[in-house]
DNA sequence: GAAGATTGAGGCTTCAATCTTA
DNA sequence: TAAGATTGAAGCCTCAATCTTC
């Protein structure tokens, strides 16, 4: 039947384009996690929670809004900032208008962790990503990409 | 100093390119896998291990095949196997001609439960994934993806 | 009651050591 | 000696229950 064989074609060029951006991502992010593991002695995942610290506007996160951004759950972003608390690297703060929330703030040593992580993740960015594209193909990405995340 | 200004600009939308591949496989991630647990009662990763098994060009792949195409440790994979043995998915045999090798294969049940996530799964991909991009772009992609991967 | 954060229990993974076979 | 697979210990995560505050 022809009609069924078509859809199952096009199903199959579905899952590999998904399974292409899968595999692409799981290994970047396996090489970036290594160099970040060996060079600086953090993981992919903490380097990600001091950079959107650093970037936040206010210089501060509640738990959740870092959990979130990290895709963890409630007691995952607990347990995650706990760990890089006991490292020195984050602090805990109280939200002056509301005391359910935790504020999570860089200390200096993790400004200078996150400075000395962004030269290794740029240097990897640069081998591994930017080199492989033309700038004009790195435009077209972004703004695929920009389309697929905001659904 | 213009020259380090102009480095340090490049850097960030670097690692916004990135972030942005990071956060949208992420998220796309986190719907699939919601799905495939909610109404499948598997996990993504799970899904694939099946998929990669009766994609196999014999109908079976070693322990570690299997483990590398998911980016896990050979300890993470024989535990992967473990389980979906143990729900009665897959099936150890060993490998004629080199018995170190542990072949894994699909049983009936397995390609069953394959057969209904993947209805699952390609809606899903219709959903939020092919209704989201044109053809071309879904080619611009694909090739970029290509590249970056294999890179 | 609902939201933010935390905690105990359990699941999945890595790491390192071990066993078997090549 | 090296490669494939497995196992014990430990790390990180989710889930569900709980505590505090709104």
């Amino acid at each position: 039947v022809p009609a069924e064989t078509d859809s199952r074609v096009t199903d199959d060029a579905l899952i590999d384009a998904y399974g292409r951006l899968l595999e692409t991502q799981r290994r970047l992010h396996h090489v970036f996690d290594r160099s970040l593991r060996d060079e600086v002695g953090i993981s992919a995942v903490w380097y990600e929670a001091l950079l959107r610290l650093a970037r936040s506007d206010a210089g501060h996160l509640a738990v959740n809004e870092l959990g979130n951004a990290l895709d963890l759950t409630s007691g995952g972003a607990t347990r995650l900032v706990d760990r890089l608390v006991d490292e020195g690297y984050l602090e805990r703060s109280s939200c002056p208008t509301d005391r359910r929330i935790a504020w999570v703030t860089l200390t200096p040593g993790g400004q200078k962790l996150l400075d000395e992580a962004t030269e290794v993740h740029v240097r990897d960015l640069e081998d591994h990503f930017a080199s492989l594209l033309t700038g004009e193909e790195m435009e077209q990405l972004r703004e695929i990409l920009r389309r697929l995340r905001d659904g």
